[in-house]
DNA sequence: GAGAACGGGTAACATAATAACGTCTCTCAC
DNA sequence: GTGAGAGACGTTATTATGTTACCCGTTCTC
């Protein structure tokens, strides 16, 4: 059986949303943040998709299954919350949010995205940040942020 | 006087604009492909401008200057025959597009976005397409295309 | 308890992209 | 030549995504 990374297995990992969700609680306990109802259910949405969340998708179930009168400007002020927070990320060429893995920290991830499954696996690889900020020094460019987003094949889906 | 990358450079670029015009001309001519006046005119206009180019803003200048009755979808089957053959990029945390450097050659550059003057300047660095192909190998992700947009301040607009 | 700050609901709007269908015009085999 | 097929593009409508402006109630602060 060929070794797969956690993040494209197709398993129940509640345990992994409750343990962000724990730690969210912890970071913004910590801040003086306020992680509302709102903010922190839309965070465990996040982290209950096995992939990149739009915002409408979020939407939907906050209104059908949550039965709250919610529209766009609720989850995306929710969502700009979690952003500045280091909770998620934002996959812009997908238009949709991850779960942070790595929260607690400023930074800026890579992401695997998985064109078959679709699952996204969030890298923070110095190497990469490096060889980014390095080339733009070159050029004279001072990074601030850095986009890095990967389409391909997971090792769960390749030869299948 | 600070030396500034041509892209950020405000200067009449007509040339760089013509130049770019003839070698599609002559990368298409080459492979079959009809670079019709359409598509040639929102080549055109990507190059002209000196930061990406929203698809609507295209249609704007379509519609506008042009005469041409123009809608979404004019503009972005142009964009795709032009995107399809390298001839322009998307840069997706934008949703724009810019004039490719290196046509005639599949590739995906890495962009250096001025958060100031709002330039895009195109990359084509192995060490940093090296970096990622080698992080995501490491979780046994097999790379099929990057997105690296890097948002910071170029050269002419630090410390302004 | 006055008032500022904040969270969040509501409506409308703005921007980005696609679907579906029709027409015209090439080109090429015949 | 000519007509069948493919490609380019116009047209209309619709969907997807993101933002603005405004209001109201709660909470925090003094």
């Amino acid at each position: 059986m060929p070794k797969t990374p956690i993040a494209s297995r197709p398993h129940d990992h509640s345990h992994c949303v409750h343990s962000a969700l724990s730690e969210a609680d912890v970071l913004c306990a910590r801040q003086g943040l306020r992680l509302t109802a709102l903010r922190r259910r839309v965070l465990e949405l996040v982290w209950q998709s096995h992939k990149p969340l739009g915002a409408y998708d979020i939407l939907a179930v906050l209104s059908e299954q949550d039965g709250r009168r919610a529209a766009p400007p609720t989850v995306y002020r929710a969502l700009d919350f979690l952003l500045e927070n280091g909770l998620v990320h934002r996959i812009s060429s997908l238009n949709a949010f991850v779960g942070c893995n790595h929260p607690g920290h400023a930074h800026q991830g890579q992401f695997l995205i998985c064109r078959e499954c679709h699952a996204a696996i969030e890298l923070e690889q110095k190497s990469i940040s490096d060889a980014i900020i390095s080339s733009a020094k070159d050029v004279g460019f001072v990074v601030e942020g850095q986009t890095v987003e990967v389409v391909g094949l997971c090792s769960g889906c390749q030869g299948v």
